[in-house]
Order: C-alpha cells, then sequence, then structure tokens
RNA sequence: GUGGCUAUGGUGUAGCGGUAACACAGCAGGCUGUGGCCCUGUUAUCUCGGGUUCGACUCCCGAUAGUCACCCCA
C-alpha cells in the first residue's frame, strides 16, 4: 500500500457557493417564472458586463455608501483601467442605456437582466459575497402607473412560484429637495437626543440619519414614535406621486404595508421605494428584494434627464424560501427508456441504439460504464425508467433487441429495426 | 470591521482521557444473461499546529475554516 498523499484541498472562495443541481431544481423555476411575466408584461431581456468602470458604481450607488466604501471588489487590467465587479445591477443598464441610444427608443423602455453581484462583506445567512439578482427597469417615464406596475409584476412572479405570507413595504422618500429638508428634520430631532441613541444611531446622525429609522436597537426604535415623518415633508408633487401609486395599487388589490421608516441602501433613490418582505423565521422580515424610483440616475451618469424605476430580486433568498416553505419540485426523471448492454460486439451496437433513440426523440438512458447486466438493471431501476432495451452477445448477432418492461418484467425479443416504432408504441400505450 | 457558537468517513450523526460507532449514499461482490429485498466487503492519519498527560478524537492555547448575529444590504 502506497501511503496516501492529501493534496492541499481547494474550497470556494468565502462567501462564493456552488449552487447543486438539487439548488437549481429551484433557480431554474424561478427564472422560468422571471423570464415569462417579464416578457408578458413588454420587458426585454439585456445582459450587462460582470465587471464596469468602478467610477460607474461610486457614482451612481454613492461615494459614501458601505457599498462603494468598503465592499466593492476593485481591480486594475493590464492596460490601467480601474474596473469592478457589479455590485448591483441598476447601474450597468442605465450605462447601457445611455450608450444604446435608448432614449430614441419608444419610451418607457423596460429592460430585465439576471446574474450574478458582488459584495465582499461577511457572509452570513441570505447573504453571500456572489449572489444573483434579477432586475426589472423601467426608463423613460414618471408617471406613478409605472411604479404600481412594478409592484404588479414581482407580486405575480411571487405568486406564480406560489411563495406565500408576502408583503409589499412601500414608502416614499420624496426627490433630492424634499429628503434634504426632512434629513435636516430628523437630525434636528434626534441630535438633541443623541445620548440616549445607540452608538451605531450616533454614528448614522451624521453619516446616514434616515437609518436611524430602521434601527432594531429598542431605545432608538422607541425614539422615532415622535420623530418627524418623511410623507410630512413631501413636496406637492412627491406626495401626489406618491398617492398616485397607491391608488394604482389598491385598483388591483395589491396588498401593501405603509412603512414610514422604510429607507433603501443606495443613493439615487428618489419618491417610491419598496421591499418584497417574507416573514422568516424569529419573526424577523426577511427582505426578497426591493427597488424604487431612481430619476436622477440616467442624468447622473451623463444621459438626458429621464426618470426610471426599478427592481432586483434576491434569487438565493427566494430559493432558501421556497425550500423552507416546502415548495417541493421534483427532478423530472426525463429518460423514458433505458439501454443494457453485455460484451463489446453489443456495446457497439447499443451505442447507435442509444442515438437513433435520442434522434428520434426518445430521451433514453444507459450506463454504458458497467459490465454487467445486474448493476445496469439496478441502475434502470434507480432511474424509474419503465421500458429497458437489452442487447446480449446472442441479440447482437440475431439482429435484435430484448425489449423488457420493468413494472411487469415482461420481455419480449424484436428485430432491431423495429425497435424505435415499438417503443414509441408502448410510450403511448404505458402513460 | 466587531462579537457568539461550531469543527469526527461523500452526507447526517454517536462516542470516551486508553488505539473510532451508526444510518444513508457510493463502489465491488454474493447471482459470470436479468432490477427492487437481503447479505458481505470496501470508503476516516477524528481540520491543522502546539501544550498538559504514561497515553489526547476527547482537556487547554493558537491557527484555519464554517456558521450565526451586528454593521450594511438582495
Amino acid at each position: 500500500m502506497s501511503p496516501k498523499i492529501k493534496l492541499e484541498n481547494f474550497i470556494a472562495p468565502k462567501g462564493m457557493q456552488d449552487v447543486m443541481p438539487s439548488d437549481c431544481l429551484y433557480w431554474d423555476y424561478i427564472f422560468s417564472a422571471v423570464d415569462k411575466l417579464g416578457k408578458t408584461y413588454g420587458f426585454n431581456r439585456i445582459e450587462t458586463p460582470i465587471l464596469e468602470d468602478s467610477r460607474l458604481f461610486s457614482r451612481s450607488i454613492g461615494e459614501n455608501t458601505d457599498i462603494v466604501e468598503k465592499e466593492m471588489y476593485n481591480l486594475t487590467t493590464k492596460g490601467g483601467d480601474k474596473l469592478s465587479l457589479r455590485p448591483e445591477g441598476t447601474a450597468g443598464v442605465i450605462r447601457a442605456y445611455i450608450n444604446s441610444g435608448m432614449a430614441n427608443w419608444s419610451q418607457p423602455v423596460k429592460l430585465f437582466y439576471t446574474g450574478p453581484m458582488f459584495r465582499y462583506d461577511r457572509p452570513q445567512a441570505g447573504r453571500q459575497r456572489q449572489f444573483t439578482q434579477a432586475g426589472f427597469e423601467i426608463i423613460g417615464s414618471m408617471d406613478p402607473i409605472f411604479d404600481a406596475q412594478m409592484i404588479q409584476l414581482v407580486y405575480s412572479i411571487f405568486k406564480k412560484i406560489k411563495l406565500k405570507n408576502i408583503v409589499i413595504n412601500i414608502n416614499s422618500i420624496g426627490d433630492a429637495k424634499c429628503r434634504g429638508k426632512y434629513k435636516t428634520a430628523l437630525v434636528d430631532y434626534y441630535k438633541s437626543r443623541a445620548n440616549k441613541l445607540c452608538p451605531d444611531c450616533r454614528r448614522r446622525l451624521s453619516k446616514n440619519p434616515l437609518r436611524i429609522l430602521d434601527c432594531k436597537e429598542e431605545k432608538c426604535s422607541a425614539m422615532r414614535e415622535f420623530a418627524p415623518q418623511i410623507v410630512d415633508y413631501l413636496c406637492v408633487e412627491c406626495h401626489n406621486h406618491f398617492k398616485s401609486v397607491l391608488e394604482y395599487l389598491d385598483e388591483i388589490n395589491i396588498p401593501y404595508i405603509l412603512n414610514p421608516y422604510l429607507v433603501r441602501g443606495l443613493d439615487y433613490y428618489t419618491k417610491t421605494v419598496f421591499e418584497i418582505v417574507v416573514e422568516g423565521g424569529n419573526k424577523r422580515q426577511l427582505s426578497l428584494g426591493g427597488g424604487g424610483r431612481y430619476d436622477d440616475l440616467v442624468e447622473i451618469l451623463g444621459g438626458a434627464p429621464t426618470p426610471a424605476i426599478g427592481v432586483a430580486l434576491g434569487i438565493e433568498r427566494i430559493a432558501d424560501q421556497l425550500k423552507a416553505s416546502h415548495v417541493a419540485l421534483v427532478k423530472n426523471s426525463s429518460a423514458k427508456v433505458f439501454i443494457v448492454q453485455l460484451g463489446d460486439k453489443a456495446k457497439k451496437k447499443s451505442f447507435k441504439l442509444f442515438n437513433d433513440l435520442l434522434e428520434a426523440g426518445i430521451p433514453a438512458a444507459e450506463s454504458f460504464g458497467r459490465g454487467s447486466i445486474k448493476s445496469q438493471l439496478r441502475v434502470a431501476n434507480r432511474l424509474q425508467v419503465r421500458i429497458v432495451l437489452i442487447i446480449g452477445q446472442k441479440e447482437s448477432l440475431d439482429g435484435t433487441v430484448i425489449l423488457r418492461d420493468m413494472e411487469s418484467g415482461m420481455q419480449e425479443i424484436i428485430d432491431s429495426l423495429k425497435i424505435i416504432k415499438e417503443v414509441k408504441k408502448r410510450m403511448k400505450n404505458g402513460n
């Protein structure tokens, strides 16, 4: 016995996971709903590069956000370009909108995409460094009806995949002007009470005051009861916009929760913001996706002023949720026929037969690597295939095939020229 | 970036200061031309490195990894 030498094992990078075949069942299920409903609602698919100019993100998401400051994967190319792995999808889509002159298309332009996003943070439940989003964007209209349509679309996706207990949280954070006024009022309110805030919130006070509203610390959330509310600071336009969005949602009976404390992490949001939330374990709300209006973003990235709204869904989180809620998906073992071969000559014949079956549109399976009839039948049984075709020495010489019905155990010898026809006939009757 | 918890075959788990057990999965065989059941064999330097000890998978320290929570976010 030679000593076993254990080589260093490679493991996947931190926060990056293999999506195993059993998970892909759920992924395919989600993606097919995304694709189907997206197209139904008039969205066209677009895929943008995973790497973009770093500045695209710093300018859109916000220079001072955590995402840009500490969570981006940055790299410099051999040519000296500074690129980043995309931490979200909207910036790239808007870049494409501007680059490709989509402003000249019929407005609004409706686009959707799917793909991996990257953020360098500590992994935990429902959060990976590489994660996958499906996103939708409606670019080129400020009509509140599209805010509602966006929510209608994601709501219908969740309905289609049969995920229950979905709640839409919605709020308006106003435009740059009214949000500015609100922020000032909020900071004023908390500043005088800063000593009662948790350390994190004291930091938020200067950096990201809106987040104080979201704090889970009891003393902080208690204080927000008397804090100024954003709705009272919305300008007439923002207020009316928000009101119409809610009216449209009422019109189509989409249940939502007005959450005055909902704020979102990216700087570019204006007016409507929303989150798709599910009640997780220990009563915590888990966000499966979120979005909002970003009326200034196109201009910020160098295009003509163009209002827009978008949403992104977290595929891993949705897949986890589907599993947890016991939405059962079964692997459809598609093979209807299994080929068993014995001996070299039969192996060659069965290789040809396999090809003929597939060309005839009959899903077939094999275990060519195995030699004994027993082990092959065992595999056939495991695959739950109804019809097994056996070619041994004798049959390969006679030009015949044994057709075995696995349920009844009945066998027939059939001329190999007629076997395709015979199998087709049985598949028709069998099911 | 901060903190808690965990680390035993491919997977899921036992275990005790005295040379690793069970279930499932895999492979091979019992039956050299017939599956499901059954049986047999096989699959682990108990994450790594140090310390305590006559002796460590077990106790202690460190590293690494995983995991959960905070921050932040999908």
